[in-house]
DNA sequence: TTATATGCAAATCCTTTGCCGTCGA
DNA sequence: TCGACGGCAAAGGATTTGCATATAA
């Protein structure tokens, strides 16, 4: 991750080195807080300001992928090459990267038959485990939405 | 809405049923600050403290569907029967709804397939306007996401 | 009458910014 | 060297909340 930094030309400071390979390091999702608690391990005195600015920095050049599951907070993965969506469990908070080709050419076809060029798209599912579901016969299977 | 709201068994303001009259009569997506704009027309009086308890109780009561778009603020429309998803034209922002079969199929039969049961989904497709692209023959081609 | 709702202002949460000293290339 | 960067604290926007008063049922 911090050769891409390098190739896009960013400047490379200690603080940059330590989100870089914090974000490299994790395979979570994590929001500017999460960044700013592992950052500060590696480096006490830095600073929540610069985490912020180095997270922007690095959406801008590419390397960096922002993503918002509706809670209020912005989440954070390292860009992937191939594109994928997300599925969050909501019993445990986890997040599933998945991809599907079918489902991208359907939005493309959606947003073609509606008269426009698809430029991009946010999806995320939320489930439950089906295994945690047979164990606990739960009651409401209706509400879908 | 009105209706629903007394259904619901909620206590019938004379600021909840100028919200609630704001939100039957716009086709429109508004946010919090919208809402309060036209309401204030209504009575100028209301609160915007008010706008978002009452927003935020039409939403408990499902009679009304919080939205986000990205771009920091939620935004409301009265609950559908029907679902659909939203294609934002980001030219202009005008969000278009739709509704399309084969994809509710689709992310139920990707969720199963990974274990889980669909309990809900956010999908945006964001789009510019196919026309507009025929006369003004842009550069970008590539950069998806 | 009495639990609920409203208005107002202050508070909260997440994020950005101004200013000035510091550091990377 | 010198412009870009980091730290700090203050500002910002969206949304929520405490408290006293007003109101629906």
């Amino acid at each position: 991750m911090e050769r891409l930094c390098i190739e896009r030309g960013l400047r490379m400071t200690g603080q940059r080195r330590i989100v870089a390979r914090v974000l490299s390091e994790t395979n979570d999702h994590p929001d500017a807080e999460e960044v700013y608690r592992l950052a500060s391990k590696l480096d006490p005195k830095i600073s929540i300001a610069t985490v912020y600015r180095t997270l922007r920095v690095f959406e801008e050049a590419g390397i960096l992928q922002r993503l918002e599951f509706g809670d209020g907070r912005a989440r954070f993965e390292r860009a992937a090459i191939e594109h994928h969506d997300h599925l969050i469990d909501t019993s445990s908070g986890k997040v599933i990267e998945f991809q599907n080709v079918q489902l991208e050419d359907l939005q493309e076809k959606i947003a073609h038959d509606l008269g426009y060029r698809l430029v991009g798209h946010r999806m995320e599912l939320f489930g439950l485990p089906l295994a945690a579901e047979a164990s606990a016969g739960d009651k409401d299977s209706g509400g879908e939405c």
